[in-house]
DNA sequence: GCTCAAATGGTAAACGTTTACATCAATAAT
DNA sequence: ATTATTGATGTAAACGTTTACCATTTGAGC
């Protein structure tokens, strides 16, 4: 059986498209007679219109694109669910894309958004997912868009202002280090992402600034640079041990690197928290199933992706966005992993 | 700087939109020259053909939507990752809908298929995504589509040969527990998943089937039914340890589970696999991290994925598919987290 | 040079909606 | 009774592509 559009539907009850259209998508402008009749029998055949032609015809699809780095990693879940959840509230359904850092896949989601499959864009990394030969033309222009944690470079996103949502990286690693500080720990060694990223950067900041406000020497050899993987925890962790004796705290800046760490210190006979301290971020599910369960820095993923769906709907609906930045608070949580440092 | 389309490309070049056309997404129809002219002008102007109008005009989008229970658990993340590669692979784009056991979601996922802006569905639940008035309307046809994992019980699912890809549940359960009863363990306890669940079910007949053949009794006090949750882990060990004093392995249908169940044996003192052996399923990436590292039975996620995406296509390009029921073999791998039955 | 076929490019319709504008009927104001 | 006003509906164009169908050009074979 064929389908049935518009027309037909027309046809059958005997008027002009124009009134089933009304009828469905602007009910208030047709008579509560006909808006009944169209509605009954659009039901009665199960008319589903055809979002092409109506996208095409209003140039709105209701469709946002999420550009995301690791659509499984555990700290974007969260954000995931969230966004998913605030777009369907504002009647939008959401296309995740998945780039796996491949700059190939970042465009090829970016051309979405220009081909006009989608009404804008949020962004989880640090470029924008457009190549340079586009940005230079001067037919190119920018969709709607947010940025979120980890904050574009190019100046173009800079001149475009696009709005970026975020945690307070640095404030909320001075936070976890200062709370290591206070339990008399004086050597905390440091698994790094990616230091090429403004997030790790900041967070790096964070660190020197809580071992510069104790007065406390920063050693640069105490500081490890990873990739936020689990085996970046392990194989560091016994670069640690082997070359910093006087460390009684290890600070990942991820979760899943922490828990890395913790594997290989459990491996080696060491106990967490009374041989060593170990601390994460992100706050990821699985932080508080561990034993020890592991002392982080909780992010605020539901509001993260919440205000990045509602940022990006004001930029849709052409309102002014008056704060180009927004600071989410973030909350240090403590639990088994932490304790006081041990005599050495 | 207003966008540009096909017409004002074909304008500037002095040519026909048709050429235009031709030139970009059908090369060999038009001669080098033109070929060539316009490929260049395309890349000079950074022209983006706009997909509604050539999808409306095709009806092909290019485009498959993926209906998820849970876009966010650690199964899935595997099998998602797979699908978004292999679509890509086939020039398509994946629109992952997460529908946390709502079924407003499912419906709302499903109907845009329906409604023109997916060309197929892969769906990882036991309910067809349309509701029950549309699949009676005669109006309605089924948009092409690969059922995953969870089994579809609607009629309307069996009259349209709906393939199937899956393990085997059954026989990956029996074997698991016929590894169980090998080292020794004659009271092993079962956690599942939501009982009403096919595959929790295929599970639960592969754990009697390995329990009969070792010529064991079959003791439904031993079944405890959960949800697939690390909490339902926690609460229902509590259960067997209260109520099952001669279990000495616990099964559990998922991974997440399991990790609740070693959380709360160590919780209490007990040492596994010494005291207790525990086993679970699907091997998620945490499940090699815990220590102990968990037995589990080792789910194809990246070829389950594949091949739903493969089969799809088929369907999508109306080949014939001549395998309704694709399984597709699991592993059994055997970590730290089970041993020799103790002494009670 | 002539014929014919093949290659190339143009014209215009079509996909399924929405909506500006025109039309018409009903009601209110005079 | 006439006119103005409002509300309901219809007509047809438009969104940006692709493609069936022609028309023209090219070049091979003679």
């Amino acid at each position: 059986m064929s389908e049935i559009g518009i027309k037909e539907l027309a046809h059958k009850l005997g008027i002009s498209t124009a009134s089933v259209s009304r009828a469905l998508s602007n009910p208030e402008r047709v008579s509560k007679k006909m808006r009944e009749r169209v509605q009954h029998a659009a039901l009665e055949v199960g008319y589903r219109p055809n979002r092409l032609g109506a996208s095409l015809r209003t140039s709105k699809t209701k469709n946002i694109i999420a550009i995301i780095p690791n659509i499984t990693g555990a700290f974007n879940s969260g954000v995931i669910k969230s966004i998913g959840h605030t777009a369907a509230e504002f009647g939008y359904s959401v296309l995740f894309g998945s780039t796996e850092g491949s700059r190939e896949k970042e465009l090829s989601y970016g051309d979405m958004a220009r081909s006009k499959q989608a009404d804008g864009i949020i962004c989880f990394s640090s470029a924008l997912p457009f190549n340079e030969q586009s940005l230079e033309s001067e037919y190119f222009s920018l969709p709607p868009m947010v940025n979120a944690c980890e904050q574009m470079s190019s100046p173009h996103a800079f001149n475009n202002n696009i709005p970026f949502i975020t945690i307070d990286d640095a404030a909320a690693s001075k936070e976890l280090v200062t709370y290591l500080i206070s339990l008399g720990h004086t050597h905390i060694a440091l698994i790094s992402g990616d230091i090429a990223q403004p997030s790790a950067q900041r967070r790096l900041e964070g660190y020197k600034q809580a071992i510069a406000a104790a007065n406390l020497p920063f050693d640069k050899d105490l500081v490890w640079e990873g990739d936020y993987t689990f085996d970046a925890g392990r194989s560091l962790t016994k670069k640690i041990l082997a070359n910093n004796p006087k460390a009684t705290a290890i600070y990942c800046m991820c979760d899943e690197t922490a828990l890395g760490s913790l594997n290989t210190l459990q491996g080696n006979g060491f106990d967490v928290p009374k041989d060593f301290s170990v601390v994460g971020f992100d706050d990821i599910k699985y932080a508080q199933y561990f034993s020890p369960s592991l002392t982080t820095i909780t992010q605020p993923v539901e509001a993260i992706g919440r205000r990045c769906v509602e940022v990006l709907m004001q930029i849709i609906k052409d309102e002014k966005i008056t704060q180009k930045i927004e600071v989410i608070p973030h909350h240090l949580t403590i639990r088994e992993s932490s304790g006081a440092a041990p005599k050495r």
